[in-house]
DNA sequence: CGTCCCCTTCGTACGTTGTACTAACAAAGC
DNA sequence: GCTTTGTTAGTACAACGTACGAAGGGGACG
């Protein structure tokens, strides 16, 4: 009946080429990778990617269903880069752990606009990579399943809250008209019902005065911190062995 | 000069009124919102929102500069719900941070849109009485200025990832060709590339055996104990005392 | 009450987006 | 050579945000 029908998911359906195309989806995805890093996640249209290969708007259809499973590719490559190689994956789950956060980290904050891209896509290849290497990085800690995805849904809820918040500052830091901003603060604060904000930023905008609070603690170091603070904290509830001892 | 100028800040701007105007920010918001929670935040267009309202589409200009304003109307109406009553603001640190930690996530789950649209909004009146009543919570625990900024980072950090993937894996669940995605995991599984996965999920759609998995464990139930492992740790690191004691 | 001003409303139109439909091109098999 | 069909792409449409400017109507004044 419906056996002949095509797979309706991206993944499961071979990209084409009995007779060799003139394009793969490894290289529209990394020329859509190239336009969002260099313009912005909103540059990337399908007219904007096609002009980018040369080619005609409709052509990408051919690799392609829809914008969304672009977005899948993009997404798809962006775990790549997320995979630690084999020979520097650590033993200790301490540290596999905090390897694979880090690395998580530095592609989110290397691609911000991935944040909104990621909304939503079904997990590709090496999405499922990556979700191999974050179990591998349990394996040895004998804890059951339930164990194992409740704390490496905790760390994986921290390190995307981390990068998404992070974007977003990044993001109202420059849209931001400034003077307007910490004029509004003050106002704000003349009303008297922010005690507490005030003795912090001392009647200046905060986009000037938090990065003086929190000078000699780069964003990094501050992600670290955190992470520390989580797998502490984890270890004690699901008494693991810490780095320390 | 550039002194007769009006402010670009959306919350600089006194709402229009002279005579009073049919509409008003709140109103027009509420609108929005109600579209969001029904339809979905892709179904707020300035169209469909002045026809909910039965104005015409245009008219919402003569409150709003850009739909980015009406967003951050939305944001700011958003915020408001995250507030805590100050009589049922509790004392103790740890408490306090938990009851803000608590009710934001509730916000978050009850409008799941919120975590796209809250992308690098300016913050409004109420976002500002948020962070003071974040602020208010560590208000007794003797911490400098940076220790008290990177607390609240981390900890927000954790319940707006908590929140975002939430929303996404809700998104993808329904969105989902399940069948198809099973069979591509079951496809991927048989290269052998994945060990831990296919021993965790023994071959079937993750969708139906995480559920399994975390049975009896509630999505607010793995929230907070997330949120224990990190204050826990946060506690340690900052020797800060806990409830325990 | 009539009149005029300007606050408030909104119709039209433009550029941009995703993509359905369909025609045109070109390489492989006979 | 022709035919088949895999591959490319032009045209067209609906929906979006919003600039522009004309229309409507409530308030103050005569």
């Amino acid at each position: 009946m419906a056996s002949t029908e095509e797979p309706a998911l991206l993944w499961t359906r071979p990209e084409p080429g009995t007779r060799r195309p003139k394009f793969t989806r490894d290289g529209i995805a990394s020329a859509a990778l190239a336009i969002a890093d260099r313009e912005g996640f909103a540059a990337v249209s399908m007219r904007r990617v096609a002009a980018e290969l040369g080619a005609g708007t409709m052509t990408l259809y051919y690799y392609v269903r829809t914008k969304d499973e672009l977005v899948a590719l993009m997404d798809d490559a962006i775990m790549g880069e997320v995979l630690i190689p084999a020979a520097e994956f650590p033993d200790f789950w301490y540290d596999a752990l905090t390897a694979v956060a880090e690395r998580t980290w530095e592609v989110l904050k290397r691609h911000p606009w991935a944040m909104q891209a990621l909304r939503g896509v079904s997990p590709g290849p090496n999405a499922m990579r990556h979700a191999e290497q974050s179990l591998a990085a349990l394996a040895t800690t004998g804890l059951d399943a339930a164990a194992k995805v409740t704390l490496l849904g905790v760390v994986d809820d921290y390190v995307h809250g981390n990068a998404f918040r992070a974007a977003e500052v990044h993001a109202a830091r420059e849209a931001a008209a400034n003077e307007e901003a910490a004029q509004f603060a003050r106002s704000q604060f003349e009303t008297g019902e922010f005690p507490h904000s005030e003795a912090l930023f001392g009647g200046r905008d905060g986009t000037e005065v938090l990065p003086e609070i929190l000078s000699g603690l780069s964003e990094r170091d501050r992600f670290r911190q955190g992470l520390a603070m989580l797998l502490d904290g984890a270890a004690v509830r699901l008494k693991l062995a810490l780095p320390g001892n």
